[in-house]
DNA sequence: TCATTGCGGATAACTTTTGTCCGTGATGAT
DNA sequence: ATCATCACGGACAAAAGTTATCCGCAATGA
């Protein structure tokens, strides 16, 4: 089981993003974490399309959080760019076989996809916890301040 | 994010097992669930490596679990067919780029792979709350006893 | 002795992830 | 107005992971 590397990806861009005042292009957010840049464009779509971001076109254009990164969790990213599926998908192997149970007697979940639901929701929940603008605040704290000044010139520059 | 398929078959197969008196052939598991009896086969010898069931080779051999069902949690399942690596991997993007802080700044933990390793622990622990035979029992409860007797007699015969 | 069974490796089909490329349209600077 | 810059979307291709299949081998009990 694995998440999309794109995660990764879509949360620094939000952290970096959460203390940005003009639009920061793709392709500078690409340099920046040093990844692909037409793949991380892709990745940003997703975010857009999610509403986690604003997309600017033309001249000095550029991406931008839609709000306060207080009120962006790291669920919403995960979910923007890996998808809202659970890892674990039921295939009803009860129902299968030479002694499968009949499907109108399958009125309760299958037990076995019960506890990986409740697991997936554990997860989630973990997850909503938390928000981009937690971690930027612990970026800021455990980064020397001199890094963050030249970060925050060379992304305007 | 998807967790792999053999996860599902496992687990059937554990509950299966947990009310097993004699070995069951791989073959007999995988007609039983009607899933690939080849595929099926590496699942189980992946239980094996990881102590959860044992094997008897030869004529009448077959599987069996090596401890009481209920001393066997979903997550030993889990990490035993799935793997034990956590669905999120940082690849330290904070090292890269222009703005790459330095190896000897990251004594801290990048506070975005803590948010998900946190996660992840929840997820694991809700699955180690539940043993197979928790399921079994419901599995008991919830189906018709004719059903369950017919399963009894297929699977010895 | 022999059929049955698990074990491990090699292999291939298939799916998903990862990444590239290009044309289009929108925007602001000149 | 024109032009370079940018996001968007689709098509496409490469790489990795999943889902199998097959084979020879060793062990076991009928």
């Amino acid at each position: 089981m694995k998440m999309t590397g794109g995660v990764e990806w879509g949360l620094h861009c939000c952290v970096v993003l959460s203390s940005a005042t003009e639009p920061v292009a793709a392709a500078k957010l690409a340099e920046l974490h040093d990844v692909s840049a037409t793949y991380l464009a892709k990745q940003l779509q997703l975010l857009s399309r999610a509403g986690l971001v604003r997309s600017a076109p033309g001249q000095s254009g550029g991406y931008l959080l839609t709000r306060p990164a207080t009120e962006i969790t790291v669920l919403d990213v995960v979910e923007a760019i890996d998808g809202p599926q659970p890892a674990f998908r039921c295939t009803e192997v009860r129902q299968r076989g030479p002694m499968a149970v009949p499907p109108d007697r399958c009125d309760t979940p299958c037990p076995i996809a019960a506890v990986m639901d409740t697991a997936d929701r554990a997860w989630r929940e973990s997850l909503r916890a938390v928000t981009i603008g937690a971690i930027a605040a612990t970026v800021a704290a455990t980064t020397p301040g001199e890094l963050l000044d030249r970060a925050r010139v060379w992304l305007s520059a």
